[in-house]
DNA sequence: ATTTAGTCTATAGTTTAAGTGGACTGATGT
DNA sequence: ACATCAGTCCACTTAAACTATAGACTAAAT
């Protein structure tokens, strides 16, 4: 299961996704439309800025936006940055690997079911992008 | 990502998997062969164990084995009795499903890729098995 | 200057992970 | 039969990570 945070940051971004080219958009207003806790979404926002997939405008008629196309921005890379490794355990994860304590993964059992699983989860969320986020 | 204790389940099931029909196996002997907190252990396996899916014997030559055939036995089945919902998000979690807060789901972009995912992953979940998480 | 809206820091609450101590149960030896 | 040992079972405590909230601060617009 992804993290609240992950889950929050997917949402937002796909009603950024929406209101591309549009101008900045309200913290507030995302908040609301997606019922996320606004300084919960302040922080995952932040970060989605520093990863440069957003940026921000302070004051009056500020807010945030895509930097990019939409169409340009897979879900696992809005994931990945949040913070949420994509497959089930550390020891298959691509960006976020750790190494087993016990096991080799030459033999490993486990190892082979939860590299399957992470193939065919990623072969989709390599592919879907922010634009298809978008409602309707 | 599974729960350390989700994932700690599935190291454990695979070596009482391996043990199977040799009578009981001690619970400190599946930690240190799998490297997992002892006292941590013992609370999954009991947790297993009021699940109908191991058995136990106190006393001297006790310990947990497997009450049915692990070929029997599937992930999925396995990683939900544990508490791990498989689905990336709650609202398609076919058992641990909550509705979303914001959305409609007939029309929701978020919810069609995540049950897309969901299915992915089920379909290699719903058929590997304990007895294919023996190590060789 | 005033208002608007993002940024930063600190903190509280909640869940998950892990550790401690001891009670209970069954097998075994004498 | 009884004592002892080996093991699971159970109730608490602690630690760490995750989720959520509050308030002061800074930049931009008018």
């Amino acid at each position: 299961m992804l993290s609240k945070k992950t889950q929050y940051a997917l949402k937002a971004l796909g009603y950024l996704a929406s209101k591309y080219d549009q101008g900045p958009v309200l913290i507030s207003e995302i908040a609301a439309s997606k019922k996320i806790p606004i300084k919960f979404l302040e922080t995952i926002l932040l970060e989605l800025k520093q990863a440069k997939m957003l940026d921000s405008k302070k004051g009056k008629g500020g807010g945030y936006y895509l930097v990019e196309n939409p169409k340009k921005i897979t879900l696992a890379k809005a994931i990945r940055i949040v913070g949420g490794p994509i497959a089930l355990i550390p020891c298959v994860s691509l960006n976020f690997y750790e190494k087993c304590a016990d096991c080799d993964e030459a033999t490993c059992g486990l190892y082979k079911s939860m590299l399957l699983t992470r193939d065919a989860t990623l072969k989709i969320l390599e592919k879907k992008t922010l634009a298809e986020l978008i409602d309707g």
